[in-house]
DNA sequence: CATCTTTGTTGTCAATGTCAACATCGCGGT
DNA sequence: ACCGCGATGTTGACATTGACAACAAAGATG
């Protein structure tokens, strides 16, 4: 592709992964479509084409932020634990794993689950989001099936495991766990909730 | 005071007011000081007197939301426990209310917990914050006292205690929690929680 | 009653999001 | 090969907004 040709080639990922980044660094707020045209080196009604508005462009990457926070805790819960000390170990990664993303990208999970998305851009948010609340279950399922943890409604369970994780990690990110080192206080989660499923 | 006097009165008052109604109806995002100043009578430039910009008045909200949160909670667990019932009833009722309060105004709750605010506010705020982390612990440490619960470091319990509360309160104000009964989780997350902390 | 501080007003400015009208590119059908 | 058309990018415009400066009125304080 020439230096200087009249389309950009792939401007929408381009605007999007510079949005990513500058919202992290500037926050949110700060972001502006005419800033990231300018980035990107193109005229400042460009990212209209890709995007109907600038709530489209945060609505696109939320789904982003969901997709990859997804992929990442598959990551962590691969393959199908066998013992109970293999159940558990799954639970603590993906509690590792939820807040590793957060610390490393906080206000982006913040956008993910702001209120501000449009309702139509909500269905696929929605739907990206329980894709992650999926492998949670999933995880909650396997421990139950070899008798790690006891019985009950895994669909409550993984909602209330993903609703921890979540908190402890907008704590964290927020910086409001005083002195306690983040990773200690996902241990003690996970402690507490997996014993709270013995019985 | 006279319908049209030069000076507003409780200028300041009035403007957190409809601010706080604003954000819960049109987003935080739309909300607007010169719109907030021809709500209340006055020129596009007065809302400045009282706030240095934008965020001091986000901030000055945030601020408000916490103290309103330590009220809340602190209706909620007032007493000290003489048995075990009691103490878990005084944590059931700590969850419910954090919960109510979030489903009441989730887009304040939203702006608490946001990363934007200035850092000369971020203090003033980590203390609000605190006084709710205060009481949650002044519960754990009563139930601890009676013997309801068993012992563990009682910040890092009240921490992990407020992170579930927390992300509890954001699924259901989300909307994510796919027909089950905001209630019913919150029930299932104490009980959870409570079970964890035996032994 | 004089003066100083607080509070509110008017005027202005740059930046932004959005829209409409126009330009250029590239692809598919003939 | 070419031509038409949709996709992509540009230019120009406009209303709104947050912020600032200079000024005016009100109220408190001596």
């Amino acid at each position: 592709m020439p230096i200087h040709s009249y389309h950009h080639g792939d401007l929408r990922r381009t605007l999007l992964e510079a949005a990513a980044s500058s919202i992290e660094i500037n926050g949110v707020d700060a972001l502006s479509l005419r800033q990231l045209a300018r980035d990107a080196g193109v005229s400042h009604a460009a990212p209209s084409r890709h995007f109907r508005d600038k709530q489209a462009l945060l609505d696109a990457l939320a789904e982003d932020g969901f997709n990859r926070l997804a992929a990442s805790l598959e990551e962590a819960t691969q393959g199908a634990p066998t013992t109970s000390t293999e159940a558990r170990r799954r639970f603590d990664d993906l509690a590792r794993s939820y807040v590793g993303f957060a610390l490393a990208q906080p206000t982006l999970l913040s956008l993910m689950f702001s209120l501000k998305h449009a309702p139509s851009a909500r269905v696929e948010l929605l739907a990206a989001g329980h894709a992650s609340m999926a492998l949670t279950m999933r995880v909650v399922v396997a421990a139950q099936e070899i008798g790690a943890i006891g019985p009950g409604d895994p669909q409550r369970i993984a909602l209330v495991a993903f609703a921890t994780f979540h908190g402890v990690a907008i704590l964290a990110s927020g910086g409001l766990l005083d002195e306690v080192p983040a990773a200690d206080l996902v241990a003690t989660a996970s402690e507490l909730f997996w014993n709270g499923l013995q019985s």
